[in-house]
RNA sequence: GGUCCGGUAGCUCAGCUGGAUAGAGCAACAGCCUUCUAAGCUGUGGGUCACAGGUUCGAAUCCUGUCCGGAUCACCA
């Protein structure tokens, strides 16, 4: 907000002179005039009246006076309670234009000289993604272009969970039930395929677990454990159990598991297979969504590194070890629990495996800030994850934030796996592709062809309608996902600000370039839209400072659709290519070339590409 | 039960570092295309900001309590 410098200036200067005290731009608020009043911005002085010492009005009238006579682009003012209501003068507009066009870097923040790795999407290695996937992934990368915007390096990355029980249990259902079968064969998208499996494996164990059921041996736990539940209830909860202690599979499963551990060449084999089918299904996944990462780590490669650090924090008598082995912090003292950080047997877990990789982060990147986008049901986790690296001192711990998100709830509740309602991410970005070309169909007509509107840009007003939906919401809320619904491309949505970019590139392919004149401040008959624009684009800079603050994407989202709601005011009320004076057409060029850019830059904060024609 | 998060129009959401009469979109209804792209614009109706106290010149916003919804409190991730 460089062009409102010496106003304030001279606001600061009047309440020195006033009453001694020294004042900082903070500690003025103000705000752009409310509609229903006379002004272009608001001074509110109720906070000033403690070292004022006088009725609001009054400061507010002696304000005002001060500024219309030092102040050039003050016109006037007037008085409403503790409201000072400024009207500036005509020419500010042009000014304040002419001041963003120069600024070539406009809306970006200072250089930091900061690092910051944000870590997201982070999915499994035995389901595809899912909707609850595309809010992480839109989330994190939106957050890694709004804080490159503001200053900081910025490096993308995810932790790729490819281990464990789960992903053995899909490659013991392909080895069993697979025939052989991949990608290529089947036609099927290596991610989903392996999904399948994982579902397959679930079912075979069902199955037994029925069969199973009948026996004497079931009779004889039920019989032993049952507590006086009915038998349906009992087995519903009892089915971990089954897995670890009578299932077969179960078996099986873990067997692998230990083969995996050990390194057999087989079991190694075959997981790196199917992960690699995973892989590429995710690469076609991302890509589809356009984002990529910097860096990719995989729990395989990290998950015992997490072990050194317990093992200094012992040494250091951080930690504390019980008689049974395992090892534990006690975070009582700042309203936490006791956390088990190391297993009994030695074996790492989830948190210990979150240590290591925060250290190897930190050694390959030297990154001193983190962002983790995660969803909110992990709070307390790194909660405790983050005051043990301040307990171990830590160069990094002092900069770590958890982007935590809520879940993404259907009209008819949360997502079930087991009830078949999870959302796919590769079918959602079907579905709102079709959405977007019957639009497209129905607005231009039966004559639509590639030839026209190619799918590529089809495909572009789809995303936008679903990130859009998505990135506009305060990431800490819970949201509710209509698949009809959501993917409205008319009012509050992507493709209205893509609209307004097309309209602002019509016009341009129809006048051509605009030579720069620098007489911008000559033009002083500015209408309200105009002002409004500007207005807006002053704000900029402001917006993409706080939604790098908050790491909230959701102010960027806004913002840009206020931009791009003012933009459709205006287009509907001025006329630009056939107004006769020159100065004000050129002004209004100069105008919607800014607010093209900016509107661009919006959208590319949230992962949106604009497209030329719609 | 302890802790954390949310509760704003029929629906989906802004606004939350306290400021004027709480804003948008969708849905409903009524207008606007011989004029730069109507995925647009204009207008109408729609609210005890969950509830009750408190702080303040001023509270949707801050504090306390209550109610509702969710998460979490595993040698799971």
């Amino acid at each position: 907000m460089k062009v409102f410098y010496p106003i304030w200036d001279d606001i600061i200067r009047f309440v020195e002179k006033k009453t001694g005290y020294t004042y900082h731009y903070s500690d003025l608020t103000w705000d752009i005039t409310k509609k229903e009043y006379e002004g272009d911005y608001t001074l509110v002085v109720f906070p000033m009246t403690r070292i004022f010492k006088q009725k609001p009005d009054e400061i507010a009238r002696e304000t005002g006076e001060f500024l219309k006579a030092q102040n050039r682009f003050i016109s006037d003012f007037n008085v409403i309670g503790g409201f000072l209501n400024l009207s500036l003068e005509a020419d500010f507009w042009g000014f304040a234009l002419q001041q963003i066009l120069e600024d070539k870097q406009y809306g970006e923040g200072q250089k930091k000289g900061v690092k910051v790795m944000v870590e997201f999407s982070s999915p499994n290695t035995n389901k595809p993604l899912h909707l609850g996937h595309i809010r992480n992934i839109l989330l994190g990368w939106s957050v890694a272009k709004i804080l490159e915007k503001a200053g900081y390096e910025v490096i993308k990355t995810q932790i790729v969970n490819d281990r464990g029980i789960a992903v053995c249990k899909s490659m013991l259902a392909w080895q069993k039930f697979g025939e052989g079968m991949t990608p290529e064969s089947s036609g099927i998208k290596g991610d989903h395929l392996v999904g399948n499996f994982y579902v397959t494996f679930d079912k075979k164990l069902m199955e037994e677990y029925q069969n199973w059921q009948l026996t004497p041996e079931a009779l004889t736990v039920y019989l032993e454990s049952a507590n006086g539940l009915d038998e349906s209830t009992f087995f519903k909860q009892y089915k971990n159990e089954y897995f670890n202690r009578f299932s077969e599979l179960g078996r099986e499963a873990r067997q692998m598991l230990l083969q995996w551990e050990q390194s057999e060449a087989d079991t190694i084999g075959l997981w790196k297979k199917m992960n690699q089918w995973v892989y590429e299904g995710f690469d076609v996944t991302y890509r589809r969504l356009g984002v990529h990462f910097d860096h990719i780590y995989y729990e395989s490669e990290t998950f015992l590194k997490g072990k050194d650090i317990v093992e200094e924090g012992l040494q250091q008598g951080i930690f504390y070890r019980e008689p049974d082995g395992s090892v534990w912090v006690d975070l009582s003292d700042v309203k936490m629990d006791k956390k088990i950080l190391l297993r009994s047997d030695g074996t790492a877990l989830y948190i210990t495996q979150d240590m290591g990789t925060a250290e190897i982060r930190y050694h390959d990147h030297q990154t001193t800030k983190m962002v983790y986008v995660v969803g909110d049901e992990q709070d307390y986790h790194f909660k405790v994850l983050f005051e043990v690296m301040k307990r171990m001192k830590r160069p990094y711990s002092s900069d770590l934030f958890h982007l935590s998100y809520g879940m993404v709830d259907l009209p008819t509740g949360r997502m079930k796996s087991r009830e078949g309602t999870v959302v796919d991410a590769d079918d959602l970005m079907d579905e709102v592709f079709s959405v977007a070309r019957n639009a497209a169909l129905e607005r231009i007509g039966e004559t639509l062809d590639s030839t026209i509107i190619p799918d590529e840009e089809i495909n572009k007003i789809a995303l936008s309608a679903l990130k859009f939906f998505i990135l506009k919401v305060n990431p800490q809320k819970r949201m509710v996902f209509n698949p009809e619904e959501s993917l409205d491309m008319q009012g509050q949505t992507g493709p209205y600000i893509q609209n307004a970019f097309v309209r602002i590139r019509s016009i341009f392919r129809k006048v051509g370039d605009v030579q720069l004149i620098d007489q911008l401040t000559a033009h002083t008959t500015v209408t309200e839209y105009e002002k409004q624009l500007i207005g807006n684009m002053l704000a900029f800079p402001g917006v993409v400072d706080q939604a790098a603050k908050e790491y909230q994407p959701s102010h960027i989202a806004n913002f840009a659709y206020e931009l791009a709601k003012n933009l459709h005011k205006f287009y509907a009320e001025v006329r630009i290519i056939d107004e006769a004076d020159t100065a004000i057409k050129n002004f209004r060029l100069y105008l919607l070339q800014k607010v093209a850019d900016i509107l661009q830059e919006c959208m590319n904060l949230l992962g949106i590409e604009m497209v030329e024609k719609m």
